[in-house]
DNA sequence: GACATTAACGAACGATCGTTCTATAACGTA
DNA sequence: TACGTTATAGAACGATCGTTCGTTAATGTC
């Protein structure tokens, strides 16, 4: 790795943890030059623009996020164990990750929704991929024969996505010390819902 | 109405629906008073600093929530009823307020969650305020028999709270013209769950 | 209609914003 | 070690930021 490659990813970590904390719409590329010890211009060469930056952040923690939530639990049998896997290592990624702020995704998509952009594009890209993955591993879940064969997977990821969401914000906002356990409480009632059940009929 | 309360609202109707599209931080004294037609030392002289522009802010769209989506709801009769009309009306809220972008509790949530002060304050009060009125109204359902007495309404109330979440991201972001028929299904299942069923056993 | 009060303005403040230049330093390679 | 390339620094740009001040205009009251 060539010393450009080396100090733009120092950038990038340092501004990944800021953007955690105060958004990816409010980096300052003042601020992040004195927190890295560059000169403003020094910094700014490395992306040639304070959007371009922003995008490297979103990138970089999409990246992440695939490294830390989705390969591991890709390593369990497809089914129930790695729809959970998933949900799991969601729920404390932020902790995993250099995320002291909590989620830049959910932020920046509250952020961004409304403002038509390459930032807005690069949220909505990522977060539709994350549905699907979420789609796609529930719709295997049913090939194991674990969920019903009429399950909704696409209505599964939506409100898997709606439990991930009042999690972050229940333990970053409302400083709810049981958040995880009550995400978890919900994940095994929706799957119980669509789970097939051998009992007495 | 005096003339200064008259402009006042007139400033913070502006500021209002500006916040639901750019975020409550990223409000501008001076974007706002052009949009006004006023002169940016004129705007300020109602609020005296920027921190204190952004708390009315927030306190006028608790105000408008209240007016919007609970009080209607609390004239249908305790129960069921009553807690599907608070998601029906929360769910379209934005559309009675004048909120183009979206939430503006839920954005400053995610915006604020990490920054200490009278912003993150008011906003956590906000929500906790609204978890208690939802557990409350799901505790009388209780009461009505419509729900089994072993609710826990505190894991009800944080469950709606994801799905009105999830319900903005998938409108908004993602552009899903579905996203409010989701969060009908996922709550009637919710609720089903909850519920008192008068089956053969 | 006179008068105290309040509302609004215009100009300026220092700070910070993102960005552009030019010049120097460090690097990778021959 | 010399040289072309790349990385960083420094100074300055115009724009905007939130805020303060002194003054004028509008308002409400007796």
């Amino acid at each position: 790795m060539g010393k450009g490659e080396q100090t733009r990813q120092a950038i990038l970590d340092e501004a990944f943890s800021m953007a955690s904390c105060i958004g990816v719409g409010a980096l300052s590329i003042g601020v992040l030059a004195e927190r890295t010890r560059m000169s403003k211009s020094g910094l700014f060469a490395h992306f040639g623009s304070k959007e371009e930056l922003q995008l490297a952040v979103l990138r970089e923690a999409q990246q992440r996020f695939a490294d830390i939530v989705l390969r591991p639990a890709f390593r369990q049998p497809r089914g129930l164990g790695r729809l959970r896997a998933i949900v799991v290592n969601w729920l404390s990624w932020t902790r995993e990750a250099n995320l002291p702020g909590g989620c830049v995704i959910n932020a920046a998509a509250a952020e961004f929704d409304d403002q038509p952009g390459p930032l807005r594009d690069e949220v909505k890209n990522g977060l539709l991929a994350l549905r699907r993955v979420l789609a796609e591993t529930a719709a295997k879940a049913v090939e194991t024969g674990e969920l019903r064969p009429d399950t909704d997977v696409d209505q599964l990821a939506f409100e898997l996505e709606g439990i991930y969401q009042v999690a972050q914000q229940s333990r970053r906002l409302l400083d709810d010390p049981h958040a995880d356990r009550r995400a978890l409480v919900a994940f095994d009632r929706l799957v119980a819902d669509h789970a097939i059940l051998r009992e007495k009929e």
